[in-house]
DNA sequence: AGCATCCACGGACTATAATACCCATTTTCC
DNA sequence: GGAAAATGGGTATTATAGTCCGTGGATGCT
């Protein structure tokens, strides 16, 4: 699994991340996820379902519309 | 599976469907789906993936991120 | 050097999304 | 009222999302 969009997905949530200086670990534990689960996603190695998407915009505090490319 | 989040996702597929006057079965063909999965979807009755959701919007020809909620 | 933190990546397993049918019910329109 | 179109909702199977465990490499710090 590899796709572009799941790439900018992953990317949107890598720089979120650390724009709040947090670990995959951390962001992980606060949105309920696996640690290596959540590293796949920042990779945009696998197609997230909509739910694990609130989880980790939940987490962020951040509207999840915003991880979402408009291509 | 049931919740208020996917509810309103498939709420907001349903409007944009029906401003589009298209049928189910017709938005499904776009999107190359199976008509009765997106009757699943627009009753928010599935956790839809990420480039599901991609082929929902390209075959509306909107912006995915529209379908998402603030809350 | 040694220790700790962070991340990439894999394997094995379980849960569930997605596909492809089906039939019943409702809605639409003559 | 009746036919056709549209939708609701179920079932069974397959594909894959997601969990849980581990290993190894890179970086930084004392």
């Amino acid at each position: 699994m590899s796709n572009a969009r799941l790439q900018a997905f992953g990317a949107k949530v890598r720089a979120m991340r650390k724009q709040k200086g947090l670990s995959q670990e951390e962001l992980a534990s606060l949105a309920g996820l696996d640690r290596s689960y959540m590293g796949h996603i920042e990779r945009g190695e696998k197609n997230i379902t909509l739910l694990k998407i609130y989880q980790i915009s939940d987490a962020l505090s951040l509207p999840a519309a915003i991880f979402l490319t408009d291509e």
